[in-house]
DNA sequence: GTTCGTTACGAACGTCGTTCGTTACGAACA
DNA sequence: TGTTCGTAACGAACGACGTTCGTAACGAAC
């Protein structure tokens, strides 16, 4: 990159070659930054997102960014709500009126958030404690809550159901994707599962009685399973939980 | 600490003060490193546990502390897991036994799993993803288990539950020490509550009915109120979604 | 008293996010 | 047409990061 920092800057410069004599240079903008960011971010992972690497793909300097974003979180925090925007929504009926068919569009549309941020690497763990607040994370919301409202949950009940839907959805997304990672960093998913059964099976059965006893079902299972069985328990114990329970 | 950089080291020391002139130091070791770096976690937050920093803690160089840890994420596992012995966890039945108060003692585990965790900054993100294994990590599990075996639960479905509790706990404790941040950061919690009605304020009721309907009951309750019921979604669900659905 | 393996550590490498002062541009105006 | 001027763009630099390397200091063993 660089070239040897010993010259200072010639005085008189042979050609006046800025980087504008290159013909066509896509004009930066917001949107281009999280373009390049979320390229980065699926080819290399969230630590590769650099200021210096983006700009490196935009053909420009990292110090130019910083007039379209203010630091690097809000870059990562638009290109979630990029990332948020990939997720399918369903039209969900009007305030007041019920939605017989809530509960499957609500399983699937949580599943879906999941997969969708679980394939773009550990991108969901920017929005862990930073309530986001783009324009796709609030469609979302929205759409979650139409379809609980379609279920005839109270108000005070979807709201905390809203939230807790919310943490799942970034957590699970977060697990998935960190699975993800590791089988793609060299050991394969076989691998994984035979280190952690392994961990098991060095434990002493007095200290641990049911980890042992339990060490195959542990290990057993795929994550769409797990994900799928974590969602009806969402879904039923939201309706056994009534506010003020 | 480090003094001037500028002499490139003398020669002909006029004394050959080595720091070991120093009298009482105490010794390194792994536990050390913990302490210290807990302690600036939290003083200043996990991106403040540097390995300067905490190199500096202990009077030493960054270097040394490679002795004990192979990298940074290695400590901060480590140092997950001293946080995690934090937790009081509650004596559990035999296997096979039945165990009455299970529910209230694992409502009050979870509960107090996520109180600890969150008392301590973010550092239960570095559990996402990462299966904890360490000592205090595979008690925790232990006990788990052993009030949903007390609970009458297969096999099963309790490797699910175990799996989703864990991730509710980190998931739920990264969430309540980033509002603990935010608050400390200079901003009153008054005033992120007020900054978030704000931005529920502006949206139109058009394009985002059921979330401008209910914009007073998203920013009421406490987040103990939240936390507690979300814990009895868990434990409702949990009961009503056998494995194999 | 000398050797030797281990622990400790200063210095350095490459990288990061971010800021600063300057340059180059294109539209507005004379 | 010629000039001005706000702003986008940028190279260089700052301070800090994780980590590595070669060397110095130590305690134990002979």
């Amino acid at each position: 990159m660089a070239k040897s920092p010993g010259e200072p800057r010639p005085s008189t410069p042979a050609t006046p070659v800025s980087r504008r004599t290159r013909p066509a240079k896509a004009a930066l903008s917001a949107d281009a930054l999280v373009s390049a960011a979320l390229a980065i971010l699926d080819a290399d992972g969230l630590e590769a997102v650099t200021m210096r690497r983006v700009a490196q793909a935009l053909d420009t300097g990292a110090a130019s960014l910083y007039v379209y974003v203010a630091n690097r979180d809000e870059l990562l925090a638009l290109v979630y709500d990029r990332v948020l925007g990939e997720i399918a929504l369903p039209t969900v009926a009007a305030v007041g009126e019920p939605f017989p068919h809530w509960r499957a569009e609500l399983r699937t549309l949580i599943r879906t958030a999941i997969t969708v941020l679980g394939a773009h690497r550990k991108i969901a763990g920017v929005a862990l404690g930073d309530v986001p607040t783009g324009p796709n994370a609030l469609a979302l919301a929205e759409a979650i809550l139409g379809l609980l409202a379609g279920a005839g949950i109270d108000d005070p009940t979807r709201s905390l159901a809203l939230d807790l839907i919310n943490l799942h959805i970034t957590a699970a997304a977060v697990e998935e994707s960190a699975y993800a990672d590791k089988a793609g960093e060299g050991q394969s998913e076989e691998s994984a599962v035979a280190a952690m059964d392994e961990t098991f099976g060095r434990l002493s059965a007095a200290d641990y009685p049911h980890l042992v006893s339990m060490r195959d079902t542990l290990t057993a299972g795929s994550g769409d399973e797990r994900d799928a069985w974590g969602i009806e328990v969402l879904l039923n114990g939201i309706l056994a939980t009534p506010a003020h329970g």
